[in-house]
DNA sequence: TTGCCGCATTGATCTGGATCAAATTCGCAG
DNA sequence: CTGCGAATTTGATCCAGATCAATGCGGCAA
């Protein structure tokens, strides 16, 4: 629980015993709804273990993955009235929910930890600009290669460093992310799998060919 | 002068005197570059007059522009070492720059001004969202439009409510924001011309059919 | 006025990835 | 083990948008 805690804010300290008064862990299961694009934003969520889903739906069905959360990352910080996308559990999820009124005084108590949320959201924004370069400019396999990069890094940087990559998510969730259909994401990846550039294995994939797959990412 | 600050902040009452002694007016002319993707970030820039293109380039010339920075944007709060994208004057351009030390002190000095460069981080965030779903999901037609909208939009709530759509960026900005070549801009825009939904005017476009357009972009 | 020079438009053709259509494999409940 | 539904892979064809290739059209310097 105090792991937990501490994973919940990625904070240090002082600040601990705060958040551990506000923090209401929550569990969800394969394909439960965290909240929904549009919903009145209730929560601010710190995802402990597990991934999240997140996405948009355009009106006739099109759907768009803005991205992937992973432990430590937050979800609904840019509540202004109604939540900006759509959030779910892939496989069991564990979340701290912190209530709005909770956060909203939690960051005018603390303006260090203010900071490190605005740290985090400009994080969040440069990542934005690398996946609009990758949707507007890059290739399927460039995409997907990129994909599996950056995965690969965001596990390494939460202490999982490993050349097989997990991926939680179905083939689909990956073609909405990369702006692709389903169809060609499969083709891509037993294309790469040929190459000897990946090995796919059940529930994830192997980088075999690291260089080959940094040149593609430029 | 007054005038000028007051724009640069977006702010009010008692934080003006100490932005006041902090901005560094600056003007750049029509392709001057303000900062470049990969550059230590010296400064924070925050538009006064003028069009600013944010973009990023591969290594073999693919460029994306994440955006453009009309009046009242901020630029290059992503600050970490580095700049992530590069950014130019489209016509002439006014900013009030802020040397990075100024900015990391008026926000330790100020919670209030960290709460509001937090909002409007946020909400870049949100658009970044908006233009990920753009990218990946939306057709050449409905890019175009969503784009004219949502810059009518942007002008409007700067206090230049119109139909006439200003367009001072080149039909390649505008290809590269969208993910489309320069070609398929073109031909889009003359067959929305075609339709009545548009008239192409010198720098621009005025909206003829917005219930058309609104619809388009559901 | 003339002649460039960048942009923009228009046309012809090509192609990467979409769409349509079956298999095949996997997970798992009975 | 067996059957079923969902996810995935594979194949055949199509098409929106890219690419290749002129042509048009200001703006502006001489």
């Amino acid at each position: 629980m105090v792991r937990l805690v501490s994973v919940c804010a990625s904070l240090t300290g002082d600040e601990l015993a705060l958040l551990e008064s506000l923090a209401t862990p929550t569990h969800f299961s394969s394909g439960d709804t965290l909240f929904t694009q549009g919903a009145e934003a209730h929560c601010v969520y710190n995802v402990t273990s597990g991934v999240v889903r997140l996405y948009q739906l355009l009106s006739d069905g099109r759907r768009q993955v803005v991205g992937f959360a992973l432990p430590g990352d937050f979800l609904g910080l840019a509540m202004r009235d109604a939540y900006g996308f759509s959030a779910d559990a892939i496989g069991d999820v564990a979340v701290c929910a912190f209530s709005r009124g909770a956060y909203t005084a939690l960051v005018d108590a603390k303006p260090h930890l203010l900071k490190r949320l605005h740290e985090f959201a400009t994080h969040e924004l440069t990542l934005a600009h690398e996946q609009m370069m990758l949707l507007g400019r890059r290739t399927a396999e460039e995409k997907l290669i990129c994909f599996l990069l950056g995965m690969q890094q965001r596990w390494a940087r939460l202490g999982k460093p490993s050349v097989t990559v997990p991926l939680p998510m179905t083939r689909q969730d990956i073609a909405d992310f990369l702006g692709l259909t389903i169809e060609t994401v499969s083709r891509t990846f037993t294309r790469l799998a040929k190459d000897k550039t990946i090995l796919i294995v059940p529930g994830g994939v192997r980088v075999m060919n690291p260089e080959r797959m940094n040149a593609v990412a430029a």
